[in-house]
RNA sequence: GCCCCAUUCGUCCAGCGGCCUAGGACGCCGGCCUUUCACGCCGGUAACACGGGUUCGAAUCCCGUAUGGGGUGCCA
């Protein structure tokens, strides 16, 4: 039987980095047995069923480049087919109506001294439905159920603490609980991959299963917990975890799927950056951790570094075009000139961990410094020796030199530097004053070629203005 | 409270009874390269939670303890 797994996120809006990872752990599974993945929809709560909320799912998961093979399916699509395991439910007496309020269950739970819980008030009360009347499961209270999870073993949940849970809710609609065992039975899944915070579901889901007579269960696997680095469960609250977040702040899909496969398994050759064609024929369910996985934003940055490191100039340049030519660029939108920047792309690309600073390094090419990084002038033009006779005589070279050859530039301001070394008998550093002069600042890519790019003119026009200000 | 789960360097991962004086990666520290900053290279730091078993032999199996996490909704 080939497996056929689901992807079954619930429309929030945004998608999660662990639901993303619970996507992709689908994903590489159904890839490398050659099974088939499903994307459903858990819209139980169908007002959650819009174009934007699907797009916040869809979008991220074709960004990363996760495709699936059926859907995406809606739960709210499914409704009647829901209603009918009910109504089985009910008619064969393994679920009946309840009409108690959460109050009304809470104080009968503490009048009659239990803890606090649903204990089967209207198991025989005979409620019989309408409005705002629920149907509850009628849990077995001897024995239990066991679920025999790829990753984590053998999990037992004694039914005595399984209470009658709400399978639909008082305006109907159906529970994600029945919704699951239906809709994983019809559409066929043979294996449930999800995270750890459904675990205590999974018992609830197996039960209904057995109820509805559906026969050999899907097998489950419940991936390890993506955590902060305070150890608790990523939530929406505290952490950056909408994934189009990091796609915005400049990581390459590819990264982030590397990085993703990476939390809870790893390859047994510890070959950690590896193409994802890689990582679906090494990848295997039995391997996957059972301890939660911090998510550890710096192990994230440098695997994105990786990929950019790796990324040809041309398609760096695409890659980073938003933020070179979008509205937040530093520099003027006519200024920019992408021959430029993909002829420095190797220098940048080293020196950036996300696609968005690939701007700090390349700005002074199309802006001239507007002001100078005090330290950096301090440090190359009032404590550099002899500052003054450098610029003067980068200037002068400058002047009649090649400015296509990088190399004939180079050579001009090292040159000067060596002369007055050995003029002066000390040793004068050529390079910083020229760098402050033309950049503002004191560190940055190697200025030959980029000088050569700037153009003679705007050159010496800085070196000028540094001259002049330096007195 | 109750239920469920987990526990190897600070972090992620390898290890599935002897190859472990525990390996890789990130981070951190040091060095080399370098007339900037980086990259790269070299080296270092640092862990089997604890206590009992089982076994000739345990990081690996079993049982407790401790700690951490998840769940406990008419959310999924």
């Amino acid at each position: 039987m080939t497996p056929r797994v689901r992807f079954a996120p619930a429309p929030t809006g945004f998608l999660h980095v662990g639901s993303a990872r619970s996507a992709l752990f689908n994903w590489l599974y159904a890839r490398n047995t050659g099974g088939t993945m499903v994307l459903r929809v858990e819209d139980t709560d169908a007002s959650k069923k819009t174009q934007e909320f699907v797009d916040a799912i869809v979008d991220p998961l074709q960004w990363l480049g996760l495709d699936w093979d059926e859907g995406p399916y809606f739960q709210s699509e499914r409704l009647e087919q829901h209603a009918a395991a009910v109504q089985q439910l009910v008619d064969s007496g393994q679920a009946y109506f309840c009409d108690l309020s959460r109050e009304e269950i809470d104080r009968k739970a503490e009048e009659a001294g239990l803890p606090p819980g649903y204990h089967g008030w209207s198991r025989d009360r005979g409620v019989s439905d309408g409005p705002g009347v629920v149907v509850r499961f009628r849990a077995p209270d001897e024995g239990s159920t066991v679920i025999d999870d790829v990753i984590r073993g053998r999990v037992e949940v004694k039914h005595a603490t399984v209470e009658d849970f709400v399978i639909r809710r008082g305006d109907g609609s159906p529970v994600f609980l029945i919704a699951n065992a239906v809709d994983d039975y019809e559409m066929g899944i043979t294996h449930v991959i999800r995270g750890e915070d459904l675990l205590n579901t999974a018992p609830k889901v197996k039960l209904l299963w057995d109820a509805l007579g559906y026969g050999e269960p899907p097998t489950y696997a419940h991936l390890p917990l993506l955590t902060n680095d305070q150890g608790k469960k990523l939530s929406k609250r505290r952490d950056s975890v909408a994934l189009g977040a990091f796609r915005d702040e400049g990581y390459l899909p590819e990264a982030m799927v590397n990085y993703l496969a990476l939390l809870g398994w790893g390859p047994a050759d510890e070959v950690e950056v590896r193409p994802l064609a890689e990582i679906v024929e090494l990848f295997s369910l039995e391997a996957v951790n059972k301890a939660p996985a911090m998510f550890d934003v710096k192990k994230l940055d440098h695997i994105n570094g990786e990929y950019i490191k790796a990324l040809s100039p041309t398609a760096f340049v695409a890659a980073a075009e938003p933020w070179l030519t979008g509205h937040d660029t530093p520099w003027a939108a006519g200024a920019y000139r992408p021959e430029v920047v993909e002829a420095l792309a190797p220098e940048v690309q080293q020196r950036v961990v996300k696609l968005g600073e690939g701007t700090d390094w390349l700005r002074w090419l199309f802006e001239a410094p507007l002001d100078y990084d005090e330290k950096s002038w301090t440090k190359a033009m009032v404590k550099g020796r002899a500052a003054d006779r450098v610029l003067d005589g980068v200037i002068e070279g400058l002047e009649k030199v090649d400015f296509e050859d990088p190399e004939a530039i180079e050579a001009v301001v090292m040159g000067v530097g060596n002369d007055l070394t050995s003029e002066l008998e000390t040793r004068v550093l050529s390079q910083a004053p020229v760098r402050v002069a033309l950049t503002g600042g004191g560190a940055g890519i190697p200025l030959w070629r980029a000088m050569s790019l700037l153009g003679r003119n705007e050159c010496l026009h800085r070196l000028r203005a540094a001259r002049a200000r330096l007195g």
